[in-house]
DNA sequence: CAACGATGTGTACGCTTGTACGCATGATTG
DNA sequence: CAATCATGCGTACAAGCGTACACATCGTTG
C-alpha cells in the first residue's frame, strides 16, 4: 500500500501543534501523585501518567529516564511536602500542650483529611520496600519529623509518638469505623504523659 | 511444513510426565506469600508463583480463576495464621501483666521477627486499598486483634494498643535503627496506663 | 470394571508495558 | 540574526502479562 500521505490529504493532523510548556515537569509530578493516589504504583505507568496529563507518551519518558527515577522524584516532592507542614506546626508552637494539639490537627487536617494523602503515604511504605532509592525518601521523612517532635518532646517519646502517629494513620486508612479527632488526640495524651 | 512429529523421532519429550499431587493447591498458597514476600504483589504473577512452586503455568491458572482470587485467598491464609497467634498469646494470658508481655513477645516474634511476616502485613495494608476483596480481609484481622485484645483491656485501650502496634511494626519496616525489644515493650505499657 | 470428572500439562493469543530512537521546532544565547 | 540544543512529539519493538483452551491422565465412584 502506498503509506504516504498526500499532502493535501484532508485527513486529520499526524503531528500535534508543539507546545510551549515551560513547566511541564512540574506538572507531570503533580499529575503523577494524582494517578498514584487513584489507581497506586502499579497504575502509574508512563501512559496514565501522560494521559492523566494530556501529553503525548514521549514526553514522560523525556523527563523522566525510567519510572523508578520517576517514583523517587514525585514521592521526594510529596515527603518534602507533608514533612514541611509538621515542622511549621511544631516551629509555631509555643509550649508541648500546643505541640500536642497542633499535632493532633496536623493528623487530622494534613493526614487522615484527605485520602490522597493517606493512600500517598502507604503506598510510599510499600513502594520502599524493594527500591533502596525510595527507602532513602522515607528514612529523611521519618528523620523530619521526628526532629521535629523533638522540638517539644525528649527522643524516646518523639519514637513512640511517631509510631503511633503512623499506627493512627494506617488504622485510619484501612477502618471502616475512624477514630473521632478527639479519639486521636486521647490516644496521643496518653503516650506522651 | 509439517508440524506433525514423528512418532518414533528421539526428540525430547513434550509432555512432562504427570505428577499425582494431592496438595498441590496448598503448595501454591504457601508459595505464593513467599513469592509475594520477596517481590511483592507486584511481583506475584501467575508464571512467578508456577516457577517457584515447580508447577506448569496451566496449574496456577487452574486452582486460582484470577490473580485477584489468588491474592484474596493467600491474604486470608495468612491474616489467618497471624490473628490465631495473637489470640492464643492473649487466651494463655492470665492477666493484664502477662497480657502485656505477651503482646510484646507477639510483636517481635510473630511481627517484627521476620521480614516476610513484616512485609506481608504492608503489601495486604496498600493491595486492600483498591481491592474490595482485601478490604474484607483486612478488616476481619483488625477486628481479631482488637477482640482478642478486649480480653484484657477495654475497648479504648485495644483500639489504641492496635494502632499503636500497627505503627511500630511499619516503624520497624522502614527503620534502619530499629527498637529494642524494651523499646517496644515500653511504648506498650506507656499507653495502657 | 467402566466411565467420568477432577486434575495435570502445554500452548496460543491479544494486550499493555518500558524503553529506545528519529525527527521537528523554536527559545535562548552568543 | 544565526546556530544550537533543550524540549516536544510520534512510533516501533521486544518482553511479560492474564487468560482461554484443548488434550492427557488417572483416582474415584457407581
Amino acid at each position: 500500500m502506498t503509506a504516504e500521505a498526500l499532502p493535501g490529504a484532508g485527513d486529520e493532523r499526524v503531528h500535534r501543534v508543539r507546545r510551549y510548556d515551560p513547566d511541564r515537569r512540574q506538572r507531570l509530578v503533580d499529575t503523577a501523585l494524582e494517578v498514584i493516589a487513584e489507581h497506586g504504583v502499579i497504575g502509574a505507568t508512563h501512559r496514565a501518567i501522560a494521559r492523566a496529563a494530556d501529553v503525548p507518551l514521549g514526553s514522560t519518558t523525556y523527563h523522566f529516564a525510567s519510572i523508578d527515577e520517576l517514583l523517587a522524584t514525585v514521592f521526594t516532592v510529596h515527603a518534602e511536602r507533608v514533612a514541611q507542614a509538621l515542622e511549621e506546626r511544631m516551629r509555631e508552637a509555643p509550649d508541648r500542650q500546643a505541640a500536642l494539639d497542633a499535632l493532633a490537627r496536623h493528623l487530622s487536617a494534613d493526614l487522615l483529611g484527605s485520602d490522597r494523602t493517606l493512600v500517598l503515604a502507604v503506598e510510599l511504605y510499600v513502594a520502599a520496600a524493594r527500591r533502596p532509592a525510595l527507602r532513602v525518601v522515607t528514612q529523611d521523612w521519618m528523620e523530619r519529623s521526628r526532629r521535629a517532635l523533638e522540638l517539644h518532646f525528649d527522643p524516646v517519646t518523639a519514637r513512640e509518638l511517631d509510631a503511633l502517629v503512623e499506627g493512627l494513620v494506617l488504622h485510619q486508612f484501612l477502618s471502616t469505623d475512624p477514630m473521632t479527632p478527639e479519639q486521636v488526640r486521647h490516644a496521643l495524651v496518653r503516650i506522651t504523659r
